[in-house]
DNA sequence: CTTGACCTTCCAACGGTGGCAACCCTCATG
DNA sequence: CATGAGGGTTGCCACCGTTGGAAGGTCAAG
């Protein structure tokens, strides 16, 4: 298997595998004589392994670790969910920073008419940068 | 003013107040004679609305329209109100992508004992790439 | 031979951050 | 008045992480 036929195969971009060499997230393939790196099946499963990884969000740290867990049939599960959790709390912070984004956007864009008249709120308090705390916007 | 004083009063860091220049967000600042940038109240608010800016999520492409529309009196709202649901749209989108991922990282997590055995439901499913939709684990 | 796939290397993006040598400005001291 | 010290500023380059693209050359197969 040469590496577009690992790429259909794993789901991995061509490009993306041989990123993924260059950063030592997985091993150098083998190379026929001509130079074309060559992979087989357990190469194949190890892309797509990190391509469901990267499905999850996953950083290419925390796949390398993962990918050596998987490697190790001694793993302590513990190791595995660990990554898991740190991971899952950075995914709930972004989320909780982008719906707070969300929540005042929304209601400056509510408040907001949208016609043609020059009055916007949205602007106001950007320029303001007034009324992002609770209790709505305050009295003038 | 300097840039220092400029950063201070803006929340801009020093930095990145050239770097806005230099990207055409800001207009080119007016030198001393010994060539250092001179910030005005005026610089300085610009400054402050592209920082709260930025608190929302917005792309400098956006940032820059809106200063461009803020500084123009006769622009319509509706423009305004245009690039915050664009933007809102996306702020959606990336928040539904990754509860995605947390729900099913959640889910795998849950399952994990995490002690010392090396058996792990992320893991499998990493490999697998199986478990990904509603019904457990298949059968066998 | 032609065509397609592969090889390497560089550039672009996003929004900055960090470092470095050299320069400017101010103040203190001789 | 001259000199030095210290801190701020200048421009430039490189880097973070992941992906795509393009250029220019090589290889394999029909």
């Amino acid at each position: 298997m040469v590496i577009g036929e690992a790429a259909r195969a794993s789901g991995v971009s061509a490009k993306m595998v041989r990123y993924y060499e260059s950063i030592g997230l997985v091993p150098t393939a083998a190379r026929t004589g001509g130079g074309y790196r060559t992979y087989g099946t357990r190469e194949v499963e190890t892309l797509r392994f990190i391509r469901r990884a990267r499905d999850l969000g996953l950083s290419m740290d925390r796949i390398k670790l993962l990918v050596g867990l998987w490697h190790d049939r001694e793993r302590p599960s513990r190791e595995v969910k660990r990554i898991a959790q740190a991971h899952l709390s950075e995914l709930r912070t972004k989320i909780a920073d982008l719906s707070a984004m969300c929540a005042t956007l929304e209601e400056l864009a509510d408040a907001c008419h949208g016609d043609q008249r020059p009055e916007c709120p949205i602007l106001r308090d950007l320029e303001a940068g007034g009324g992002r705390l609770p209790g709505a916007t305050r009295p003038s």
